[in-house]
RNA sequence: GCCGAUGUAGCUCAGUUGGCCAGAGCAGCUGAUUUGUAAUCAGCUGGUCGGGGGUUCGAAUCCCUCCAUCGGCUCCA
């Protein structure tokens, strides 16, 4: 017999070898048929292994992630099931569970297409009805290798090769037979609904020197209504889509002309644009940041000095020649030399610390072709970049003062869903890092420190630090809950150590300052398209360009309506006339579908009284209302989203 | 950069196995209508079918090549 403990503290007994499931059904039917996963002490197991020791045991269902990993993870050994029935030959590579869903990688002897998906769906649910289990066998490392040299699956043969003997497994579902560590769900009858996504290029184990193999993608469900959901789902991203609603609300435009990468801003979006960076600006000047500008090229000796063109030239746009002489410039890749150089400027005491150096800086960095993507990954972006130069002793203040500007800014724009990722060194290989272990210790401290105080829900990472110093970075959920990495705060012994910054200390001896770097916004650019499809096009109303339309029921009233205009921008309510021979319905769609707030109707009624007819975005009518008690209440609304957070 | 797909009017898309001057809706322009809370009607304009090359009597359609876009991989100071 073996003692099982569960999660509430009971225990109970059964016979060596009894399955997680039977013990699961022992409890309820019910428990045992939604557990897709057990923990064995500590171990995630599938629901069909033995148990042969004592053990506390924890299950897991769909709302689990292990629950959904082992469901997703059966999910791809079915969609390989399908494909070595559908394409005889074909060779596999991995195929694991990921975030929202799994994938296989093959290597085929035909092209797969997504013309092909279809089919495979068909046959894995075809596949699927068979509930067949799935089987798990320990075997030798040399019988694995026998296995699958004789299969002729070199991918298998080079990861089991790499595997060390006596902990190599196999799980067989049908008529195929997979390397694998589990766990799996019981049986692919479990696996409902199936849709497969897309097909893509993957180099083999991630290396872009092996070969490309295809990876399908696919994601699975229990239940036909969860896939149908989730597709859903997936409608409404492309609806928010950034580049579309880009497009749509004429806020920025891509020209091949212009070249790959290089964001146009239109008038709208250029309104929206500055509008966040005065309202960044403000709060900046607020805390004691200076803004300064500095030119769009520099030379190379310049990125030569900081480091940064032995590690990112070839990602830099290449060295300008000038026509007559011998120097060779670089289109700026980052701003933080720049303000070095600012800091260099002249001697700097410890009663000038902090000195906070802010810049909308437009930098240009040669992204691979591949990689370009609307807004988020571009050539040219500007960062809301500042660097602070600071005491040892300023450290922690500082730090915390960037991440009170950082939360204002979440707070005001309601991404209300944020965590973030401390990258610290990784402490058995500190020779990868520059800079004396007191330093690194100290910032390190400062920056959990400075989460602590502020109540931050942070994840620490080992190793994730960047060479020069650790650092903060900011993930916020938009509101179909994907994550967006926005805002940076970097901590910097390299770039002082390099450009010999030094201040004169109260000792009269030259000291060296910290530096950090920091990027609420991150870019623009990034910023903008993510706000995008957070809010749907929707903008908080001081950030939106256009607050107000005014639409004259007929062309007699337009005299009117331009009246209502001039008195509302008058009070600052951005305001417009939609003029047009068009019916009122007609306005009131277009201008609900250009996502204006505020739309005022006026016509025979409201002219007489002067008054206005407000009608809210999405809410309809909201009744009448003055001229003056409209432009109040903007006003107020305005006042309350942007100062309300602080 | 790599793998795969795509590229037709300002936008969204039709264009069967190659076959008369390449189509629609929306937008735009002109006119009629003067409208009360999510699409008024009519007419008109608009395309080197991504660029270049080739095959063919004939190419939006087939082939090559370049460019761009999309989905991924790799990368991300």
């Amino acid at each position: 017999m073996v003692k099982v403990t569960f999660p509430d503290g009971s225990v109970r007994e059964f016979a060596k070898g009894t399955t997680a499931f039977q013990v699961a059904e022992s409890i309820s039917p019910r428990l045992a048929a939604d557990s897709l996963a057990a923990e064995v002490n500590g171990a995630t197991v599938d629901m069909m292994r033995p148990i042969d020791c004592d053990c506390t045991i924890k299950f897991f269902k769909w709302d689990d992630p292990e629950g959904k990993h082992a469901f997703w993870h059966t999910s791809s050994h079915l969609l390989a099931e399908a494909l070595e029935a559908l394409y005889p030959g074909i060779k596999f590579g991995i195929g694991p569970a990921i975030d929202n869903g799994f994938y296989y990688d093959v290597d085929s002897p035909v092209a797969i297409t997504e013309a092909d998906l279809e089919i495979i769906e068909k046959k894995m649910v075809e596949l699927s009805r068979n509930k067949e289990a799935l089987v798990r066998t320990e075997v030798s490392k040399a019988e694995a290798l026998r296995t699958f040299t004789e299969k002729g699956d070199q991918y298998k043969v080079e990861l089991i090769t790499n595997l060390e003997d006596g902990t190599i497994s196999f799980y067989t579902n049908g008529a195929f037979t997979d390397l694998c560590r589990g766990p799996h769900i019981p049986n692919t009858g479990y696996i409902k609904a199936i849709k497969l996504t897309s097909v893509a290029g993957a180099y083999w184990r991630g290396n872009e020197k092996n070969k490309m193999l295809t990876r399908i993608y696919g994601v699975s469900f229990p239940k036909k209504s969860m896939l149908d959901e989730h597709l859903a789902l997936l409608e409404e991203a492309k609806k928010r889509d950034h580049r579309k609603l880009g497009k749509d609300l004429e806020l920025f435009m891509f020209s091949q002309r212009v070249g790959q990468g290089l964001p146009m801003w239109l008038p709208k979006g250029a309104e929206l644009r500055d509008r966040l960076e005065r309202f960044l600006r403000k709060i900046q000047k607020e805390y004691g940041y200076q803004q300064v500008i500095t030119p769009h090229i520099g030379n190379k000796d310049l990125y030569v000095t900081s480091g940064h063109y032995a590690k990112y030239g070839k990602d830099s746009f290449q060295p300008i020649h000038t026509p007559f002489e011998g120097e060779e410039y670089l289109l700026k890749p980052m701003n933080c030399p720049h303000h070095c150089e600012i800091y260099r400027s002249k001697p700097r005491s410890y009663k000038d610390l902090p000195l906070r150096l802010a810049e909308f800086g437009t930098v240009y960095r040669y992204e691979q072709s591949g990689e370009l993507h609307g807004l988020t990954r571009v050539r040219s972006f500007t960062q809301d970049d500042a660097h602070l130069f600071v005491r040892p002793d300023q450290l922690l203040e500082e730090f915390e003062k960037v991440m009170d500007i950082v939360l204002y800014i979440f707070r005001t724009l309601k991404f209300d869903n944020y965590t973030a990722q401390i990258s610290l060194r990784d402490p058995n290989n500190k020779e990868k890092y520059i800079g004396s272990d007191e330093n690194w210790e100290k910032a390190e401290a400062a920056i959990i420190q400075a989460c602590k105080d502020k109540g931050l829900n942070t994840t620490v990472e080992l190793g994730e630090a960047a060479f020069y110093g650790p650092k903060l970075d900011f993930m916020v959920k938009d509101a179909l809950g994907r994550s967006w990495q926005l805002g940076t705060i970097q901590v910097d012994y390299n770039l002082p150590e390099r450009f010999d910054l030094t201040y004169k200390g109260s000792d009269d001896k030259l000291h060296r300052p910290i530096m950090i770097h920091r990027a609420p916004f991150g870019s623009m650019e990034r910023f903008v398209a993510v706000l995008l499809e957070h809010t749907g096009g929707k903008f908080p109303l001081w950030l939106t360009p256009d607050q107000v339309v005014v639409l004259p029921i007929s062309e007699k009233y337009n005299a009117y309506a331009e009246e209502v205009a001039k008195a509302l921008n008058l009070c600052d309510v951005r305001t417009q006339v939609d003029d047009r021979n068009e019916k009122i319905g007609r306005k009131i769609r277009d201008n609900e579908l250009k996502r204006i707030p505020y739309l005022l109707i006026v016509g025979e009624k409201e002219a007489e009284e002067r008054k206005v007819s407000v009608r809210a975005q999405g809410e309809g009518d909201k009744g009448q209302m003055t001229i003056e008690e409209f432009a109040e209440f903007m006003k107020n609304l305005v006042a309350q989203e942007v100062d309300a957070t602080r």
